[in-house]
RNA sequence: GGACGACUAGCUCAGUGGUAGAGCGUCUCAUUGACAUUGAGAAGGUCGUUGGUUCAAUCCCAACGUCGUCCACCA
């Protein structure tokens, strides 16, 4: 043994033994009849190489899975990609820009398919890197979201959410970005701050206060606060639009704050979302003058065409100019715009498919007050609460390519929709017409990830692995995606089978730099994990990224913690070199000795302790306890105290203190492996140990 | 405006109803026998503020302050 581990030597070594051995596939058998344990990874963009949160979970969860595979639960880590609709066909858009083209210049398929193509070849530099890693997930069960046998769950998902009423298509009001071309949900908007003018506008018998004087062509009222005693007249009255002389009625609205601008707001219903609920209750009409593009239409034809943030400062320097502005003043407000590319999002009506989130959300309540899915830490089951209560409609349409396509024909005679779980159908349910067209748009990607635990097991290539590993052990993922992803699944896997698609809930946070400032590129402070495992050893990035902090808090990382690992992989590394020097006849001896030195006795005892704590912390997921727990143990206690103390002993070949070493080498292995699997792997093997560490016995405590 | 957190040694973070811990950093000492990617030791905190509960609070409660994150239809 050299006198420093080299990382670089072993680590792809080691993970190929782990592979060939079929460590990672789970032992299901008769004689095995401990419950299974089961993490379903959550799967990165398939496009994307991994980032500093990625290697957190691995992480965290690899740890996890360790541990129970080595207590000899049926253990089955289960590794996926996702195809993340929005995200990939921006990254490809971008790319599309710069050979000076877009996704225009193709027809759907062919944009499809190079799409498709391009997703393919970064897909393997995710799966090499998650080796790295160390994560040992049964890639004989990886899935990506787009697999046949996925789409078909998700198709017949969709199919019986419309069966039961679920699921309707409707014309509302949606958060559309104009760049991406797309609808998105509630959860995908951003909010910025930003002062605007606010115009004050001569509607004739009334002054009303907007933002957004280019849409003044769209109004069909406007409303006042029925409790607004200045205006109570009005109502029923005709006020006029500025410029266009249109005349549109007063009514009254709750939804109206009196204290805010004139306590008039001219109601825009195809353009503005309180517009739009106050217009669905007056039955008022619907004029759109912007399309989805981002231009004017069906207004005077000397805006026509123009961009809408155009239009807004032609329109309000006409309507200066005719004298119909009253004041102009400053407002500090914030506005949605696209969480994807920062620009202001357009409120459009637009057809969109919808879930009905009410019922789903409910009975998820029910299931986290009855404990059947249970939060390792309370704060985030105050969240998830919080969501589950405030959640409205879900959008699940998307109007881009890259993605599942909803399986949605629209008969072109009776424009009935047909729903399928995939086929196309031959005629229309209804007035048996052949001729049908399929929706183009595609599902959130949200909506299929939202099934991925209960997809990935029933698509597995191995029949019985739905019934035996549903529901899943534990969903770990970072806290930023618990409404997007946690509680979705948690809707979608109870409405599908009944059950929670996972016991418990444990979420991470986030990893920040060293000053515990949030990495953006932006900021140059990202931390690539593959350049940390080069240079400190998958062993020592893991390490660091569980230990000195809770799984469930942001974690601070810097190059000096992970070094700090790193050393500790070298001083489990020369206790062990100076461990296995020593007469090897007595590893054989040291798992029945019984010391009766009081320094192996202490030492002894010290471990069991060690031993009880790190198993106690590990089903708590108390990582970073765990990881601690073994950390002192092993360099403050066993290096420091014990083996500098036995000197002399092993010197004259004393059989209690070298039994006792390998006795406590060995079983610090155990403990340190599902933290540190190569150096203890390696270790163990120096050892002599036929069977691999990744597939020893767990300690009793 | 609402929700959820955080406030503990210079820094990054753990922790507990009975007057506090780790890693790094700092200082002193040790150098050929597992490791200098080391060892021995030291300094350093009125545990955000103010009240309350208690025999006892850093830990429980209330208010406040500061910071952070998420949410929100003020046009």
């Amino acid at each position: 043994m050299n006198p420093q581990y080299d990382h670089t030597k072993f680590e792809k070594e080691i993970y190929k033994k782990w592979e060939d051995s079929g460590a990672f596939s789970p032992h299901i058998s008769n004689s095995n009849l401990k419950s299974p344990f089961c993490i379903i990874m959550p799967p990165p963009n398939a496009n994307d190489p991994l980032h500093i949160g990625h290697a957190r979970f691995v992480a965290i969860e690899d740890a996890l899975i360790r541990y129970h595979r080595m207590k000899g639960e049926p253990t089955l880590f289960l590794p996926g990609s996702d195809h993340a609709g929005i995200e990939t066909q921006y990254v490809f858009e971008k790319k599309l820009a710069k050979e000076d083209k877009s996704r225009f210049d193709y027809d759907r398929g062919t944009l499809y398919k190079i799409i498709w193509n391009y997703v393919q070849d970064n897909t393997g530099v995710m799966k090499s890197q998650l080796k790295t890693l160390g994560a040992s997930c049964d890639w004989s069960r990886f899935k990506f979201t787009l697999d046949p046998e996925i789409i078909k769950v998700v198709y017949s998902t969709f199919k019986k959410l419309y069966d039961d009423g679920l699921v309707y298509s409707g014309e509302r009001i949606v958060n559309f970005c104009t760049k991406c071309g797309t609808a998105y949900s509630q959860l995908e908007v951003d909010a910025v701050e930003r002062d605007d003018n606010i115009y004050y506008l001569d509607y004739g018998i009334i002054t009303i206060a907007t933002t957004r004087p280019e849409t003044i062509f769209a109004d069909v009222a406007v409303a006042v606060n029925p409790k607004d005693t200045r205006y109570s007249k009005l109502v029923g009255l005709n006020a006029k639009i500025p410029l266009i002389n249109r005349e549109v009625p007063v009514i009254s609205s709750n939804l109206v704050d009196k204290d805010f601008g004139t306590g008039a707001l001219k109601i825009t219903p195809a353009h503005d979302a309180v517009d739009f609920e106050i217009g669905q209750t007056n039955k008022l009409p619907l004029i759109s003058v912007i399309d989805e593009k981002g231009r004017m239409t069906s207004s005077p034809e000397k805006y026509i065409d123009m961009k809408a943030e155009d239009a807004r400062e032609e329109v309000a320097k006409d309507l200066q100019e005719a004298g119909l502005i009253k004041k102009i003043e400053k407002i500090h407000h914030t506005i949605g715009v696209c969480y994807r590319d920062k620009s202001v999002l357009e409120p459009r009506v637009s057809k969109q498919w919808f879930i009905k989130v009410e019922p789903l959300a409910k009975k998820t309540l029910e299931a986290i007050k009855n404990k059947e899915v249970k939060f390792a830490a309370k704060k985030y089951e105050k969240i998830a609460t919080w969501w589950l209560n405030n959640l409205k409609d879900w959008n699940i349409s998307r109007q881009i390519v890259w993605g599942i396509r909803i399986p949605a024909y629209r008969c072109d005679k009776c424009l009935e929709w047909n729903i399928t779980d995939g086929e196309a159908p031959k005629e229309c349910f209804k007035c048996h017409s052949p001729s049908l067209s399929q929706d183009p748009d595609t599902f959130d990607t949200w909506f299929s990830s939202g099934q991925w635990p209960f997809a990935t097991l029933k698509a597995s290539p191995f029949k019985e692995d739905f019934e035996k590993f549903y529901p899943t052990s534990v969903m770990e993922t970072g806290y930023d995606i618990l409404p997007f992803w946690v509680i979705r699944m948690l809707m979608l896997g109870i409405y599908i089978t009944g059950k929670v698609p996972f016991e418990n809930i444990l979420l991470h946070g986030l990893v920040r730099d060293k000053d515990g400032i949030k990495i953006s590129k932006s900021k140059g402070n990202v931390i690539n994990p593959i350049e940390m495992v080069d240079k400190y050893g998958a062993d020592a990035l893991r390490m660091g990224l569980i230990w000195g902090g809770l799984v469930e808090n942001d974690i601070s990382l810097s190059e000096e913690k992970i070094n700090g690992q790193r050393k500790f992989s070298n001083k489990i590394w020369n206790i062990a070199r100076f461990v296995l020097t020593q007469n090897s006849q007595y590893k054989v001896l040291s798992t029945k000795y019984i010391a009766k030195n009081e320094d192996d006795k202490k030492i002894l005892e010290e471990l069991k302790e060690t031993t009880k704590k790190v198993t106690k912390a590990l089903d708590k997921y108390r990582l970073n306890e765990a990881a601690e727990e073994i950390y002192h143990f092993i360099w403050h206690k066993f290096a420091d105290k014990y083996i500098e103390n036995c000197k002399l002993r092993t010197k004259n070949s004393d059989a209690s203190a070298i039994s006792t070493l390998y006795k406590v080498l060995d079983t610090s292995l155990r403990l340190l492996h599902p933290f540190m699997p190569f150096v203890t792997e390696k270790i163990w093997g120096l050892a002599g140990n036929k069977k691999l560490l990744i597939t020893a016995d767990w300690p009793a405590q």
